[in-house]
DNA sequence: CAACAAAGTGAACGATCATTCAGGGGCTTC
DNA sequence: GAAGCCCCTGAATGATCGTTCACTTTGTTG
């Protein structure tokens, strides 16, 4: 079943790309720890997986990682440190006008959980594997994230062209935040290439669905 | 730190209720392996803690349960069950009007959501630790409840009572359910009873939300 | 060519897991 | 009070896990 190398001790045991364009063998475990990770869940993917995955043994992960629990939190923060800069970026490039701010924060925020469906689904569901102090600045970036969407929300009701809904005459905008993040982040856990719509065409209609749920007046 | 029972070799080694009235062990260890699954995850919580929990040892599982997965299956189909019963009886018991089936079905679902946080946390979260056999039927219910707001939706657009977005001139009624089962579906991952809004209060937020988002014309 | 550092090997370690099973109490029913 | 059943105990089994480590290979530098 497994295709083992037989007279070989001494052969490079890495899939060979180029001499000299090899990638480092911290991207390949990466990348195998995400795609891993990703189909079968942090706990019980072995560290010999991992390595098997790239070529190699169980014992050279410790040669770039100090732990299982170190690599985990390694991918899990690379990711979720490029999605908060991606999502500041984008509000901050999308002009004066709060509506714009939240369709360009939507679009973004879905466009990128369609297309890296794998890292998305990684950082959101296995944080919890993580140890206590590894976990803390994830959450960091997360509550600043929904603090972007809190504050386009607030600026939007105080200039009067958002007019969100309302629970016994008043308002929640983190709940409100929560919800449509909620329903961003998720798109990651069905949505398929194959689908009906592409990654553009689904950024859109939730940009729309946010922008209606909000009460946005029409631009 | 255990409360250890000295002598006790021969008492009930269950905590005592009455002698007519005491729940089936069975039920204890429902109740034991939700609330530790839901805060630790399946595949770290062992079947040696959940039965510490409920006082007994590792080998009483195995009188009521065939193996772990079963017990996993055993609490997640209860609860998918009675979920997805509670919203066909939501929307049946709604009338003929497609806003109020799309709003009484939310209210239900967002209530179920908060107040079993915990039933819902592992319904939503551990599937996938299921064989592929044992977890085919809650997909199935999954799909099920799915398809009941499609059709809410397919209704509701045909009798021109709902204009829900369109991207390049089409609709996709089911990434919009999916949308909003996930709004709704997870709440459970944040919502607690010391935030600012009650459960019912939560319930007709996400309703509005829900209405606004698919166009609904005014009632 | 010798020396050195970086990186991989694979056996070994100690811990822990789900599951099995022989043994033994406490019921209820005769 | 004997028989039979349900249920629990706790040691044992066999497997697997993350991590360590002595050793080897490889490539670079003097």
């Amino acid at each position: 079943m497994t295709a083992k190398r037989k007279p070989a001790r001494t052969v490079a045991p890495v899939p060979i790309v180029t001499e000299r364009e090899q990638r480092a063998p911290v991207e390949a475990i990466r990348a195998a720890a995400f795609a891993q990770f990703a189909e079968r869940g942090y706990p019980v993917v072995t560290v010999r997986d991992i390595m098997k995955a790239c070529g190699l043994t169980q014992g050279a992960l410790y040669n770039h990682f100090k732990s299982k629990d170190e690599l985990l939190h390694d991918i899990i923060a690379s990711t979720q440190g490029e999605l908060e800069r991606l999502c500041q970026q984008a509000v901050a490039g999308a002009g004066d006008d709060p509506r714009a701010k939240l369709a360009a924060f939507v679009r973004v925020y879905v466009v990128r959980h369609c297309r890296l469906r794998v890292e998305a689904l990684v950082a959101n569901r296995e944080i919890g594997w993580l140890g206590a102090e590894r976990v803390a600045d994830i959450r960091r970036s997360r509550r600043a994230i929904r603090d972007i969407v809190v504050g386009i929300l607030a600026e939007g009701v105080e200039r009067g062209l958002f007019d969100p809904p309302q629970v016994d005459g008043r308002r929640d905008l983190k709940a409100m935040a929560m919800a449509l993040l909620d329903q961003c982040t998720h798109v990651s856990m069905w949505y398929g290439p194959g689908g009906d719509l592409g990654e553009d065409q689904m950024a859109r209609l939730y940009a729309d669905m946010a922008l209606r749920a909000v009460g946005a007046k029409p631009q």
